[in-house]
DNA sequence: ATGAAAGCGCTAACAT
DNA sequence: ATGTTAGCGCTTTCAT
């Protein structure tokens, strides 16, 4: 029962209990060198008697070096990237690394804030979401002498390594299957957001493959803010009350497509006939709806995964490495929502 | 064009290039102390040429104080987290603090670890979630001589600060409401989590205020991983058919109480007439859903908020403070699966 | 308004 | 296996 300490605890105080160098104390609270048993015990012993907190800080000052791994990505509010996170810690839990998250919020201004930020604690590397961001940022990225991996997208250059899919074939593709399932009147509903730069080029993608098939999306709808479920279902009644000969929509997210999905039940639409669906994610958070959205597995989890191995190959094992890509496909995740091509 | 520097820049440099001691340049940097227009215009320039990145390691170890809240929460995969974190960054954005987030999974002993991490890093304050920790955690914690603030959970004692609401209460009222209105043969779905205090807590005060109307809980069942949505609507499958005189279900979250309400919906059986449904949390997400499921809100983002403000005045007001208790009410938020009760 | 010196708590490098 | 010394890059404090 000894009262809170005012000043913190030191390794001074740690060596003095135990009446240890403060040298080998620090040797044995990191493992690292050789130290005898005996002295080891003692050292752990006064180490949590006292109730001693190593302090980072100094130590990183003095080895140049931190256990850090900075994260930034756009938001956490709609759990595409608390799964990235997951992939990311799954690797790094086996290691002496530690992701630190930022949040961008969709904007590059932001996003740089963030970075300078992190950096400023001079973590062992970054990863970041997305390929597009201002001059200074890029700047920042390409002088950290640090490995950066920029996740989630592939089409376009990285500063330095790059994990993620295309999304540009990801539209796509999905575009060819609805035009080859024989649909003809294409809508498209997503999100007015002209920083995600994934969301637009899925949609050119989408809107190439559809072109390819002598077709023109036949209308679209943007939302922002809001619950997604609810935006989903809103946007879906207008849109098939504006243009009542819509045979399919693309929904830039699985949310809102579980909206549309929900009120095209209820209305007892035909689905697949009368009317398709997909959606863009592959959220297994919906799982158990009424019927399931044929959407796409944006390897979510994946990409984290690789990221963060990226980053710990260069920085434990000292390989030099250096402009990794890694392009993952993925693949339509068919549930029921989009009908089978016509027999030829 | 210049290409990256080997070597870390350091105050040193800014200082050589704009022709200012170190310390004035310091000042510049951190707009602190007098420095003449003409100076700091060199310095700034200065380090955005050469794009100088500040060392917070350094800075951090010189002047003792490190602008990082350290919050440590069970999860990110059910909404209700990232919500209280978006309240805590509303506030802490308008302050030169910065959270840094860890995971505990549920998991004491990792809590824990991840709470000795963050403070060796030692940050200006600590937010957690939940009362109860491993008898090292509270020593730490206790001992830490910074801010600690004990979120979401008020029924219990706090190592110092607490914001939260009773969830025992929480699961009263429920009860109470449910009891109220006439149901009587009620069954409990919930996550089969030993180590979720507030879940368990929530079910004592819900049987409690059966118990008072002279009310058993009828059927329950436990479930563990999977997708929330699809478990809700197998858990009420199972329930319904076993015991088919339910004529309510209480469900732990809103996630597995919307997919028993769209199994319900399904079944084509009547709602709240023939019976009725609640979750807990109150989560925006799913807002669309054909019916409104009738929930309680948890204040999640009231919570964040509270507790970043607490850590805010003490750290950057100086006030002295401690031992502060804000417990926020829930209400009953009506959503037409909870029938009026009957006229007297 | 600016500068010089000292030192934050730890670890690298070099003894012994 | 253990100890000693010299910083790491900044900020504090005290001068000027």
């Amino acid at each position: 029962m000894s009262k809170p300490p005012r000043r913190p605890l030191t390794l001074r105080d740690v060596s003095e209990a135990s009446g240890v160098s403060e040298m080998t104390v620090s040797r044995v609270l990191r493992n690292r060198g050789d130290v005898s048993d005996k002295t080891r015990t003692r050292v752990l012993e006064a180490a949590k008697m006292l109730g001693y907190v190593p302090n980072k800080i100094a130590g990183g000052l003095a080895s140049q070096r931190v256990n850090l791994v900075a994260v930034i990505i756009p938001s956490m509010s709609n759990m595409v990237f608390p799964e990235v996170m997951m992939g990311i810690s799954e690797i790094l839990d086996d290691t002496e690394l530690q992701p630190v998250v930022g949040l961008s919020h969709y904007k590059p201004e932001r996003e740089e804030a963030v970075l300078y930020e992190m950096l400023s604690w001079r973590p062992s590397g970054v990863i970041l979401a997305g390929l597009e961001h201002t001059d200074a940022a890029r700047a920042m990225l390409a002088s950290a002498g640090i490995p950066i991996v920029e996740i989630m997208d592939t089409d376009g250059e990285p500063v330095d390594a790059m994990v993620g899919i295309s999304h540009r074939r990801a539209g796509r593709e999905m575009g060819e299957a609805i035009v080859k399932a024989g649909y003809k009147r294409i809508a498209f509903l997503g999100t007015k957001m002209p920083l995600d730069h994934r969301a637009r080029k899925r949609f050119e993608g989408f809107t190439q493959a559809l072109a390819k098939g002598g077709l023109e999306i036949a209308d679209s709808e943007f939302y922002a803010g809001g619950s997604a479920l609810m935006k989903g279902r809103e946007m879906t009644e207008a849109v098939l009350e504006r243009t009542p000969d819509i045979d399919f929509i693309y929904y830039s997210n699985d949310m809102i497509g579980a909206g549309g999905l929900l009120y095209c039940l209820e209305k007892q639409l035909d689905i697949p006939g009368e009317i398709g669906l997909a959606g863009f994610n592959g959220v297994s958070l919906l799982e158990g709806l009424p019927k399931h959205l044929t959407t796409m597995d944006a390897c979510r989890s994946e990409i984290g995964r690789k990221a963060a191995e990226i980053i710990a190959a260069r920085t434990l094992k000292g390989a030099e490495g250096g402009g990794e890509v890694v392009t993952l496909v993925p693949e339509i995740i068919y549930g029921g929502t989009l009908r089978n091509p016509p027999e030829e």
